[in-house]
RNA sequence: GGGGGCGUAGCUCAAUUGGUUAGAGUACCGGACUGUCGAUCCGGUGGUUGCGGGUUCGAGUCCCGUCGCCCUCGCCA
């Protein structure tokens, strides 16, 4: 071992080691100089231990004066207990010191572009006055000596092992797929990488790869090759727009089972999922986790992926009610198909001035509603812009219908029923905080399955039925039967887990019969040609005895942020891409080397 | 592609109604200091106010354009 290798790490020393000679790595956190003594906290990936250099030893100490934040040190010394009342309880190691006796310097840096310095987490202060998120992502190396980032990393680092651990116990094998495929129609746009030992006879322009949305094809063939309980944890990647839980290239748990329906992949899956919560975060949750109809979620959460953290604020049907009012705009919309529907916050009528409800029709406004009524519930009376168009008796009706109480907040959007839930939906995520009716702190772990999702979507812009899922999705059996006459009817075998109003996750069982494939596919008006030419070896392979089958993918980024409590997916992933899909640091995507393209044909 | 927010010192931010030489904290440089620990104290360096144009006696501030970053709608089976 070198002499300047480390005996111990940063987080390390305690009072047991007291009197011992030992060496630590690490990076300056911060430094405090005196006439006669230097303090320096060193940093590795374990924690903070302060070391001191002493006038006494006047080489040394005249080297010390020169260290600067994020040097790179070496340190020998002695450990000693800190003087009375100098213990420092903020750190795992405050109540030792290290007495240098020898400095490496392996490596200097100039002044950090951003204060790296950290207090420990310990602390419970964070990270000081974060820098920008852009100069954070071009020098990520910088970011990622941050202990936040290292707790972050750790935490999806155990979720792998968790995850792997677990399903091998389960006796799921982990197999690789490929991640130069074949681009398939349908779903999101697909990153293409060129051949350049192939290409088009006519236009000389080279073939090409699609990279993976996910490895749903390859995952299916395997089933059909007798590997009945298959995960990988898969990167997939979508050139479609980012949001703040959305990146480019991202991280699946992508699973598949044979000869299984519903509830045993949701099983396999919620054992997996209190495996997680424990191991990784020491939290226990309750199984079976709830099970939502679509349906149900969309009347009373407006939502698909419904934040079910939020408490005491549904989205109540009045339609009925509103269509026996004298009130025209009411009226008008039921007659001619529309909803009337309600959002409850309960208590939350003193919370807003009249200007914050003024607001709330310029907010709905965003999703396409024309407007918002409220009425602020007293016990005799509704306070309300409309209230002159509700008679006493009609007031009771909805006071009754709603089960509202003296302080509640009524929000009332009468439209279509797709506007009225992404208006009621948002508001109801937007205005939880501010209403008192959620608890957002961490540890509030709130997961559900939604399931029973229509089968098909209607495409207006293409004039056509769409899979809501993939077109592989199984229909309900007892829906089978509406299958081309009423497509809008049936309901699929797919299933979406929910944790804190994020999808983390989503899965169905496999149409695993050609001829109700053959159906489906001609539903969403694809001749057989078509299909043969788009996914004929998936075709073939369902016609040489595939199993019933079905899965799921988690979505490992999510997860993670869910886990560690922060609404940012690229504090999740450590080397993310922006929202215009660059990588800040490498500068990707650049142009390449005119050579390289030739040798393409492009 | 649409909507919203932001852009001032290396970093985090301030700057009254459009009005004097654009300030502070931190980092950096120098000095002081016998135990600090997000050290403290004194002094100093540091600015094309993202970029371009316009209005005005005068623009960080108002207008137009443009670039960048974030949030969001569309999009993401």
């Amino acid at each position: 071992m070198a002499e300047w290798q480390r005996t111990h790490t940063c987080g390390e020393l305690r009072q047991t080691h007291i009197g011992q000679t030992v060496v630590l790595n690490g990076w300056v956190n911060s430094y405090r100089a005196y006439n006669d003594q230097i303090f320096v906290d060193l940093r590795d990936r374990y924690g903070l231990t302060q070391v001191v250099f002493e006038a006494d030893h006047a080489e040394l100490f005249a080297a010390a004066g020169d260290i600067r934040n994020e040097w790179v040190l070496s340190v020998r010394g002695k450990v000693r207990e800190r003087l009375p009342g100098k213990h420092n309880p903020k750190l795992a190691t405050g109540d030792v010191e290290l007495v240098a006796d020898q400095l490496h310097v392996l490596n200097r840096c100039p002044p950090p572009p951003f204060e790296v310095m950290s207090v420990p987490l310990e602390t419970g202060l964070g990270d000081p006055e974060l820098a920008g998120e852009d100069v954070r992502l071009q020098y990520r190396y910088l970011d990622l000596r941050r202990p936040t980032l290292h707790r972050t990393l750790n935490l999806r680092h155990r979720l792998n092992k968790v995850i792997r651990d677990y399903l091998d116990t389960q006796g799921f094998w982990e197999i690789e797929t490929p991640l130069l495929g074949r681009s398939t129609p349908e779903g999101a746009r697909d990153y293409l990488v060129p051949s350049r030992l192939w290409r088009d006879e006519k236009t000389g322009r080279p073939h090409w790869y699609a990279l993976p949305q996910s490895p749903q094809l390859y995952k299916q063939l395997l089933m059909v090759g007798g590997y009945d309980k298959y995960f990988q944890i898969a990167r997939c990647l979508r050139d479609e727009d980012l949001r703040a839980d959305r990146q480019p290239e991202f991280t699946q748990l992508d699973l598949e089972m044979s000869f299984v329906e519903i509830d045993d992949v949701l099983a396999v899956i919620e054992g997996l999922l209190a495996e997680i919560f424990h191991k990784c975060i020491g939290q226990t949750i309750s199984l079976p986790l709830p099970r939502l109809s679509y349906a149900e979620a969309m009347r009373k959460y407006g939502s698909d992926k419904p934040d079910l953290r939020i408490v005491g604020m549904e989205i109540i049907d009045i339609s009925e009610w509103a269509g026996s009012t004298e009130f025209r705009v009411f009226k008008e919309v039921v007659a001619g198909g529309g909803k009337v529907r309600a959002l409850n916050m309960k208590g939350a009528a003193q919370k807003f001035t009249r200007k914050q409800l003024d607001d709330l029709t310029p907010f709905v406004q965003q999703f396409g509603a024309k407007g918002a009524a409220w009425i602020k519930v007293e016990t005799d009376k509704f306070v309300s812009p409309i209230e002159k168009f509700l008679p006493a008796s009609t007031q009771q009706e909805l006071r009754k219908h709603v089960e509202a109480e003296n302080g509640d907040l009524l929000v009332i959007v009468a439209d279509k029923e797709e506007v009225i839930c992404q208006a009621l939906g948002h508001l109801r995520t937007h205005y939880a905080e501010y209403a008192g009716l959620c608890d957002y702190s961490w540890g509030n772990f709130q997961a559900a399955w939604i399931v029973d999702f229509p089968s098909f979507i209607w495409d207006e812009e293409e004039k056509r039925w769409a899979a809501n899922h993939h077109p592989f999705t199984a229909p309900r059996d007892e829906d089978l039967s509406l299958l081309e006459s009423n497509p809008a009817k049936v309901r699929a075998k797919a299933y979406d887990l929910v944790i804190n109003g994020y999808e983390a996750g989503g899965g169905s069982i496999r149409i695993h019969n050609p001829e109700v494939q053959s159906r489906m596919f001609a539903v969403l008006g694809m001749s057989p040609e078509q299909a043969r030419q788009r996914f004929g070896f998936l075709l073939d392979a369902l016609k040489y005895g595939a199993p019933p089958h079905g899965g799921i993918a988690l979505g490992l980024d999510r997860l993670t942020m869910i886990l560690s409590g922060t609404t940012n997916i690229r504090d999740a992933i450590a080397f993310p891409k922006n929202q215009k899909a660059r990588d800040l640091m490498t500068g990707a995507p650049a142009a390449v080397d005119p050579k390289q393209l030739r040798e393409l044909g492009l």
